[in-house]
DNA sequence: TCGACGTTTGGGACCGCTCCCAAGGCACGG
DNA sequence: CCGTGCCTTGGGAGCGGTCCCAAACGTCGA
């Protein structure tokens, strides 16, 4: 049984009863039209005549008027949230603080779309089977997919789906079925090694990113075409973007005695483990051994010296995977859309 | 006008059209029940017969189906989401990866309630007259605000509205109008300053977090309480939680020209500010100053050496919160609920 | 002046669920 | 054997919007 209703005898400042929300028959009343008419007005204010538009609008406004979500979704079919989900095993991401960045700048450009940014996680491959029958289950209207592997098995389940879906990233062996927003890794990594060689390096060993990414593979393919000829696979390890695989891959080149004087990692987070490793082994950086990274994350700057790095735009491409969403739920567009953003070089004193 | 019916006549893989979703009278034909019956086993199954209950679970079973919830929270007159609200000027706190925990676990607690979340920032004051117009109108059922500071608008806003809210750290000035959950900040300092002294260490310098904040305020007392009498003004700085002003504050107190051996940071994330500008006055960590931080977040792992720190449960924190508030919102309680949480030393090399 | 046609407007029929009331069942005691 | 009261159950009345159809109203050309 709910609390029965409380009334203090001289509590302190008498708080107002809180009113009950206006509707939109309310509005209508006070306007002198129908409620048919308050809807048009609500949605566009086409077909009605501009007097009658402004003192509906004046109506909502003495009002203080606002539309109940839940309502306008029941009658619309739609459930109005659009999930963003990240899979566990890109739990590294919460690591990164810029993917921070992507929860706020979704939620801010959903806002004005009367539509929600519902945040989910699976933790482990059961999860991922019960997250899958949620989204599929027309919880949502739309997902926004961080990163996928090339193996997701959720991928395949939201194909089937049809629901609308923009992938952050490149999905590996899905590109034409999915929509998808990202940067030109492989031109981006090959600028900064390019920069890398035009002071003067010559010997750039790298620590990529997973292969099975498109992050880390275009990262490794610009990699190797600015090295050209000179590519050494003895000068390669992989990483999997988790600032300690970072310091792994570090030690692992280091282990095999080569020289190098310059490094290339495939994110700042790892660069960040792959410095602690240089130093351990007694090498400044940059000094004996420039180091880039990659993404401008804040740990960039947190780096000892400030890592060079390319500016990965992920506010852009967070606009961008909202905008094409849009699209796609409103059902103005049906075929996947593609779109590639670029980076910028950000030097700063690592390399 | 929407995109017409498109039916390849050769396309791969004929993908099947978009069943509409079963509704609970669907559900109520199968199991031969009505609509009321199957209600009521959907919540609960209070006052229905075990075998009746057990023969509308198959049918849901046999249907795949799952509740509409812009429906149900039409019916129940409540919004289903949740607010996470951060005001810019902690925009510090996306800086920090450790605020993604909260939204991650925020999600995944709020999800078997049947609620989502929606994550909201307030760019400037006048966004936040505006986030405040919208979470007053009845968007929300509920709020829960990051660490406000006390002169926070906001917050009489919300008691105002009477809206269920839960604030992440103690609202100075409103701790008798909000529930909160919050740290046993002046014990953690206390305990880490304490460890500070045990190591051997005698002149403790310290850079706060902004003073109008529990948090910084609560560190500096714990910091004041463990140094006792010999507790000096002139070790002391202030910052405001960036990186950068622990650099700042570590300068300044590095210009004044005292000698000290221990410096106690507010965060994890100024640590390493500060470390960057004992570093560049040629001070070694620890060996001429130990560094101590707190919160424990990926910074103090990031930071070299390795930052000895204050772990904040901030998981936990969450999942109290969410608690609380759930709490709130279903009326089972009426006057502010008090958290304090415990938190734990972690030694690690800087310190 | 009249008919055809485009623009506005009102209002009924939902959207899918919860809530509540009344009716039917059933066990139990007198 | 019947009345009483609790447990179950059915189904009607919303919740607050959108959508669509038909009626009303103009405008314009013949």
């Amino acid at each position: 049984m709910p609390a029965p209703e409380l009334r203090r005898a001289h509590g302190p400042a008498p708080v107002p009863p809180r009113r009950p929300r206006p509707t939109i028959d309310d509005v209508a009343r006070l306007a002198g039209v129908s409620r048919g008419t308050v809807s048009r007005a609500l949605n566009g204010g086409r077909n009605v005549r501009p007097a009658v538009l402004a003192s509906v609008n004046d109506a909502i406004a003495a009002l203080d008027y606002t539309v109940n979500q839940a309502a306008r979704n029941l009658a619309r079919g739609r459930t109005g949230s659009v999930a963003f989900v990240i899979s566990e095993r890109q739990e590294h991401l919460f690591e990164d603080p810029n993917w921070g960045v992507f929860v706020k700048t979704f939620s801010r450009e959903l806002r004005p779309l009367g539509r929600h940014l519902l945040v989910t996680t699976a933790q482990d491959t059961s999860e991922e089977q019960l997250l899958g029958d949620y989204l599929t289950a027309g919880h949502v209207d739309g997902v926004l997919l961080a990163l996928p592997y090339d193996d997701e098995p959720l991928l395949s389940r939201l194909v089937a789906s049809r629901l609308p879906t923009v992938v952050l990233g490149r999905p590996l062996g899905w590109e034409a079925a999915f929509s998808w927003v990202m940067i030109d890794e492989e031109q981006s990594a090959f600028d900064i090694v390019t920069h890398l060689l035009g002071t003067g390096r010559t010997r750039i060993a790298t620590v990529t990113g997973p292969l099975h990414t498109s992050s880390g593979k275009g990262r490794l393919d610009g990699y190797a075409r600015a090295l050209g000829p000179s590519f050494d696979p003895v000068l390669v390890a992989h990483g999997d973007w988790s600032m300690h695989s970072g310091r792994l891959g570090t030690e692992q080149i280091l282990e095999r005695g080569v020289e190098f004087d310059a490094l290339f990692v495939g994110s700042d987070h790892m660069a960040i483990g792959a410095m602690q490793a240089l130093r351990e082994a007694g090498r400044s950086v940059p000094a004996d051994v420039a180091v880039a990274g990659f993404d401008d994350s804040v740990a960039a700057l947190m780096a000892d010296p400030p890592l060079t790095t390319v500016h990965n735009p992920f506010e852009e491409t967070a606009v961008e995977a909202v905008r094409i969403l849009d699209e796609l739920m409103a059902g103005r567009q049906a075929s996947p859309l593609h779109v590639v953003l670029s980076t910028e070089l950000v030097v700063r004193s690592s390399a």
